[in-house]
DNA sequence: ATTGTAAATGCGGAAATGCGTATATGTAGG
DNA sequence: CCTACATATACGCATTTCCGCATTTACAAT
């Protein structure tokens, strides 16, 4: 029991919950995750040790990046997330989230993950 | 967004996810919650306070009982709360709860409120 | 009005959480 | 080895959460 009230914890913030939808379509490295948030590192870095805490999220090292993605849940807990995260997306915010994120791959270099993402803002 | 979080804090707590099991049949008062979980009154009273705030249960005054009883959600938010509960009930402290309470509910005045509900101790 | 019962709230303390700043770790390259 | 970059962690602070205890509110009955 308790480990489901941890579970619902680490959902208790807004901030965590946009870094779980931008994973939704699979890994996702740290700098991304800040240039989508546009937020100082630790915090980003803070909220996802505590993701991985939970079990939610795993991280994978490729060099000097890590890379965060959803961690396969067992059926009844997959299909709560798979529906919260569907629920999510509705919020404006998570699909402005996703267009920086799509900007953002599309063409890193542009970006550097240095330049302001003013660009992407221009509203739906 | 903000609202969602605030909706899985009021799930972040295993009190508040037994107290939410508890209705899952329909509604139910405060003193027999009381007797279920065999915990002081404030505690269970401020937790009903919290879930009614975060709009999940809703109460009912019939003289001086209070009966809480889970608030219909939207579609979706009613899909995702069903799939929690459902995973709650598996839980052996949840089953316990339950088993308790229909103690409860079948001879309340056996128990009145007061004695200690030890009889229905006999595990599974 | 007074009493008794059910439930809610105020209060103070312990613990947890979130944040920004500063610093540490890990890795690649010169 | 030294530097640069990506990420993680330590620290201090403000805020929130949870709890137990005491008190208050709400209602019913006499």
């Amino acid at each position: 029991m308790k480990e489901m009230a941890l579970f619902f914890a680490a959902l208790a913030d807004s901030t965590r919950l946009r870094l779980l939808h931008l994973m939704r379509d699979g890994e996702i490295c740290v700098c991304f995750l800040q240039g989508v948030l546009k937020t100082n590192q630790p915090k980003i870095s803070r909220h996802l040790a505590y993701l991985r805490n939970a079990g939610i999220v795993e991280a994978r090292r490729e060099g000097k990046w890590m890379h965060y993605s959803l961690k396969k849940q067992n059926r009844e807990l997959q299909r709560i997330l798979d529906e919260i995260l569907g629920q999510i997306s509705k919020y404006p915010e998570a699909r402005q989230d996703v267009k920086r994120l799509q900007a953002i791959q599309c063409c890193p270099a542009r970006y550097g993950f240095s330049s302001p993402f003013e660009e992407v803002e221009k509203g739906d």
